[in-house]
DNA sequence: GATGAAATGTTATAATATATCATTTTCTGA
DNA sequence: TCAGAAAATGATATATTATAACATTTCATC
């Protein structure tokens, strides 16, 4: 069984980092400015195992100091969804970094609903079967949402 | 290429009929009441091809004569999203009718953002691709969302 | 430094959803 | 059949999520 989550003891703070040098380049590419507001948006995003919903970031920017109104943040969670930085997981009405900026990918999102830790995967097999059954209906997929709601490992035998 | 959706010229009403049949049927099974506003509200969803939210059902109430608030077309839905006579479309904050209530699957949704009509699929390819990644995680499904938005092949090709 | 485009600030409000308590309806068992 | 309990609905208020519209600031470019 692989691993759903990071395992035990590895460095957050470095899975951030990285994020953020990542977003930057993903930014620089599409000639889009990585703004103070984004980057302290995609940052809480990202220091987060769980999905953030738009009004807990608002209460999180708040709290550093800035005083901030809900466009602001929905604006700036806009930018990160289009750019494919943050997704939207349509089922919580919340927010989660994507590992995978740089690359075009149908993801899917495992949640639990018992520590709500939630872990995207990018599985070929499920990616394939929603293309296939779109051709097979003559469908032309735009997007798509694959949530996946239930236990995760430690939750389940814990 | 099958069809998405119900080729032209079948009867709706009958359609629609034959749903409400298999509601009552369930209902009863699960010792549940089929009262007026659930039937009503069923109703109201199978009559539309598209997700219906549940203020539309709220305005089409009202507009039938009955004087309703929001927390009883809300009851109404988690009566019937919860006995699967009805599934909830994440991504558009709508509801619509299932097709086979009385059986467990795991549906999956085709969303035509040009016309707005909604198909439900229930394909086990696709079905079993989510268990296996699941399994392959060690994740325990409770709940799967599986939401493909696009264009139908009418909207694609006129 | 002037200019225009992009981003953010500000205010107001729309859209979606639920908590709570009162009342009515329906079921159950004496 | 009717008293009591349970289920459903009514009514009021409010929480949560999201956007419209216009003002101001920031920033790249000339």
């Amino acid at each position: 069984m692989s691993d759903l989550f990071p395992k035990k003891g590895h460095d957050h703070d470095r899975c951030v980092h990285s994020a953020l040098a990542q977003a930057e380049k993903v930014c620089d590419a599409e000639n889009a400015r990585f703004t103070d507001m984004r980057r302290k948006v995609f940052t809480l995003i990202w220091q987060s195992h769980k999905a953030v919903t738009a009004y807990e970031l608002l209460d999180a920017l708040t709290a550093e100091g800035q005083r901030v109104q809900p466009p602001t943040v929905y604006r700036a969670l806009e930018f990160l969804t289009e750019l494919g930085l943050v997704h939207r997981i349509e089922s919580l009405n919340a927010y989660f970094g994507c590992d995978r900026p740089d690359c075009e990918h149908l993801g899917q999102y495992f949640i639990c609903t018992d520590c709500g830790r939630v872990a995207e995967a990018v599985n070929e097999e499920m990616s394939n079967a929603v293309r296939k059954a779109a051709m097979g209906v003559g469908f032309t997929i735009q997007a798509t949402t694959v949530e996946i709601k239930g236990l995760c490992h430690d939750c389940a035998t814990h």
